[in-house]
DNA sequence: AGCTTAGAGTTCACTAGTTGGACATAGACG
DNA sequence: CGTCTATGTCCAACTAGTGAACTCTAAGCT
C-alpha cells in the first residue's frame, strides 16, 4: 500500500476514473473518455495503453466522422466475481465480470436440515461447475459475495442465533468459504443483499435511497442510503419486522407484542388459513391461490399489505426514501399486495414524504440476493460505480 | 475550477490533508504531520511554508528533545464562519473560526409576530455587532449557516408552509441573508442543525450515527448517518413526530390519528394541564414544576417520555443508531423524561438494536441549533473533519 | 566544558505523472 | 482530389512529491 497523496496514488485514481467512465457508458472512444473524465487527451492515451497492456480493456476500431476513433470497452475476462446465496430452501450461485455482466447463474435446492459442512460442500461444487462452464480463468477471480439468511455480525463474520438454517449458528461462513476457494469472501444478510441486487440490476436502478422489504418466514428490510447499504453501527439496521404496530397485538418471537412480523410474516399468517385451506400451505401457495381468485387468500394478502404499508409509512416518515421495493415470496402477489401497501402508506405517512415515493415489486424475484452478492463482491473490490446507475447489464434468463 | 485528476488537485488535496491533521490534533510539529498524513517530511515542509505564507497556519517554537521543533497550529483568524438561528422566540448568532472554536455568541428575544424583514434586519444587526465585538476582519467571513424552525426545501431554499413563524412562508431565507451579508449562506431546519451541533460540540461527539430528537411545539428529529446529516431524497427525513403510535388516537394537525406528536408535543400536551394549572403554561413551566415535585407535571412528562420512547424504539429498529440525543425544552427535565424513554425503548426495540444505544440529554441546550449552523457553514466550505471528533473546541459560557 | 546523539526541518537532485501543442491519421464531403 | 474535421500520439515543459544528504538544536553523558 503506497502512501496516499503521492503521484502514484493520483495515477491510480485516474486509472479508476477511466475504468469507471468506460463501465458506465459501456464503451467510449478515447476522446469521449477525455471529455467525460476531464483528463487531457494525452493522459487518456497513456492510461488506455496501460489498461490495454494489463488486459483490463479492449480496443476495437470504429467508424466515425473524422479519423477512425477506437472504441474502448472493458474486456470481459479482466476479472471475475462470484455471488453465493444460501436461502432457506435454495442455494444459488452467479458468476459475473467487472463490466457488471452476469455470465452464468444457477440454483439448486438445499436441504434445510443440511449441516453447514454439507452446505459449503455444495456451494464449492456449484461454484466450480459454473467456473468451468463459463470457461473463465480461475486466477481471475477477484472476490466472492456471500449471502446468508440470518443475522450476521459483519465485523466478526459470525452467524447469529436466529438463523433459518439450523446448525449453522456460530459458524463463520465467509472464513469457511474463503478457505475453500482461496479468494476474499464478503458476507451479508439476505435483506441487505436483496437491496443491493435490486439497486444495481432491478427495480432500484437510478435511485440512491431505497428500502428493500423482504417478506418471507420473517420480515426484514435492507436499507440503501446514499447508494450504499446501511447496516448501522451495531449491524442491525433495517429490522422493520419488529416495529410495533399494536401494543396489545399478538406476541412475537422477539418477545414483544404486535410487531409488524406478527401481521405479515409467513410463520404468523399461514396458520390463519390452515383450518380452511389445510396445514401444508406455503406462502407461495397462498399467493398462487390468491391470483387464481381464492377470496380467503386474497383477503389475507390484502391485510398483510395494509400492515406492511403501516410499517413502510413509519419508515417513510423517518427516512424518506425515493423507492420501496418489495421482495420475497409475497412480491409475486403483485398488485394484490402492492395496492393495499400503497393505500396504507398514503394514509399513514405524511404527504410530503409519501409524495415522491414509489412502491414497486422487485424485478429480480428470487435472484435478487445472488445478484446482490455479486454486487457486494464488486463493491468490496473498490468498484464505486455501482450506484451511478444506468447500468446496462445483461441479465441472462435464469436457467 | 481545475480538472480533477491533475497534479494541482493532488496538491490541493494534500494541503487539505495537512490542515485536517492540524485541526484534529490542535497543534502538531511538522514531523508529526508527516507521520499522521503519510506524506514525506520534505512535502510537509513545503506545504507548511505555503500555508504559513497564506495565513492559514501559525508556527510557534517549541522545546523538544532534539532540534527545536516548531509547533504548527491553525491561525485563529484565517477564516470566520457565522451561525444564525431563528427560533420560535429567540434569535441566536454565533461567530467561530476554522479551528472549530466559538469566538462569540449572543441571543436575543424575537417577537413571534415579527415580519420576516424585521427578523432579517435584527439578524444582520446582531451579526454586525458580534463581528465588531470580536474584532475580526469582515473579509475573512467564509460562510454562514442559517437555521429556521420549519420545513425548508434545501434545494430551492424556500420555507414551507407550516413554519412556526407566521408570515415567513414562501420566503427564501438563505437568499435574503446572502443579499445582506454578501457571503454564501446555507440553510437547514432546526432539528437537523441541532443534530449537527450536538454531533460536533455536544453529546454526540465521537459518534457517527445519531438521532437528535427535538421536542418543542412539535416533535422532529435530525438524523446523522455516517457523520453527515441525512435529509432524504425529498428532504423530509426525520419526521418522527408523525410516526403512528395509535391508529385510533387523537387527530393530529397532519390529518392522521395517533401520531407521536399528539402524545408528546407541547401543543397537544399543555392543554392536559390547563384545567388544573392554568392556561398560560409553557413547556418550560411544566418542566420547572415537575422538577419542583409537582405530581401532575411529573406524570405528564413521564407519559410523554414513554411515548417518545415508543417512537425511538421504532427508529432504533430501523436505523440502529449508536446514540439518541434529546433536545428542546423537554430535555431540561433530565431523568424525569429520559428514564421513561429508556424504559420504553428497552421494551419495544429489539434487544440487539437497543443494546448499544445510549439515550442522552443534549449538552448544548438551546445553543445546539446555532452551533449546528456554525458546523453547517464549516462543512459546506469543505471541512470534512467535523465527524472525526475528539474536537477540543472551547465553547465559551453563553452570554 | 566538550562530545555525542537523536530528532527536526531544509535543500536539492531526481522521478512520476499530467498537459498543451504540434503532428500524423483517416474518413467525409464537396 | 483537395479540404476539412475530429482522433489519437508524441514530445517538451511543467508540477509536485520523495529520498538522501545536510544543518540545526537541545539534551545527556563524560
Amino acid at each position: 500500500m503506497e502512501t496516499p497523496g503521492s503521484q502514484s496514488s493520483l495515477h491510480r485514481a485516474n486509472l479508476e476514473r477511466v475504468v469507471r467512465a468506460v463501465r458506465l457508458a459501456g464503451s467510449l472512444t478515447q476522446a469521449e473518455i477525455a471529455r467525460t473524465t476531464g483528463l487531457s487527451a494525452a493522459t487518456v492515451s497513456n492510461i488506455v495503453r496501460e489498461l490495454k497492456d494489463g488486459g483490463t480493456v479492449e480496443v476495437t476500431p470504429t467508424s466515425a466522422g473524422g479519423r477512425r476513433a477506437r472504441s474502448v470497452s472493458l474486456s470481459g475476462d479482466a476479472g471475475i466475481v462470484i455471488g453465493v446465496d444460501f436461502g432457506h430452501t435454495h442455494l444459488r450461485v452467479a458468476v459475473g465480470n467487472l463490466a457488471h455482466q452476469v455470465l452464468a447463474e444457477e440454483s439448486e435446492p438445499l436441504d434445510v436440515d443440511a449441516s453447514s459442512t454439507q452446505g459449503f460442500d455444495r456451494a464449492e461444487e456449484l461454484v466450480n461447475r459454473l467456473i468451468s462452464a463459463t470457461g473463465v480463468d480461475r486466477s481471475k477471480i477477484a472476490g466472492v459475495g456471500l449471502g446468508v439468511p440470518g443475522p450476521i455480525d459483519v465485523e466478526s463474520g459470525t452467524l447469529g442465533s436466529t438463523a433459518i438454517l439450523p446448525g449453522w449458528t456460530g459458524t463463520k461462513p465467509a472464513e469457511e468459504l474463503r478457505g475453500r476457494l482461496g479468494v476474499p469472501v464478503h458476507v451479508d444478510n439476505d435483506a441487505n443483499l436483496g437491496a443491493l441486487g435490486e439497486l444495481v440490476w432491478g427495480s432500484g436502478r437510478g435511485v440512491r435511497d431505497l428500502a428493500y422489504i423482504k417478506v418471507a418466514s420473517g420480515v426484514g428490510a435492507g436499507l440503501v442510503i446514499n447508494g450504499k447499504i446501511y447496516r448501522g453501527p451495531g449491524g442491525t439496521a433495517g429490522e422493520i419486522g419488529h416495529i410495533t404496530l399494536d401494543e396489545s397485538g399478538p406476541v412475537c418471537r422477539c418477545g414483544n407484542r404486535g410487531c409488524l412480523e406478527t401481521f405479515a410474516a409467513a410463520r404468523y399468517v399461514l396458520p390463519l388459513l390452515q383450518s380452511s385451506h389445510g396445514t401444508d400451505l406455503t406462502m407461495e401457495g397462498v399467493v398462487r391461490l390468491a391470483r387464481d381468485g381464492d377470496p380467503g387468500c386474497r383477503r389475507v394478502i390484502a391485510d398483510v399489505g395494509r400492515h406492511i404499508g403501516s410499517g413502510v409509512a413509519n419508515l417513510c416518515n423517518l427516512l424518506n426514501p425515493s423507492r420501496v421495493v418489495l421482495g420475497g415470496d409475497l412480491a409475486e402477489a403483485g398488485e394484490l399486495v402492492l395496492g393495499p401497501i400503497r393505500e396504507s402508506v398514503g394514509r399513514y405517512a405524511i404527504p410530503s414524504a409519501a409524495r415522491q415515493l414509489s412502491v414497486l415489486p422487485g424485478a429480480l424475484g428470487g435472484r435478487a440476493e445472488v445478484l446482490g452478492a455479486l454486487a457486494l463482491a464488486l463493491s468490496e473490490m473498490g468498484d464505486s460505480t455501482l450506484l451511478d446507475s444506468t447500468l446496462h447489464a445483461t441479465t441472462p434468463a435464469f436457467t
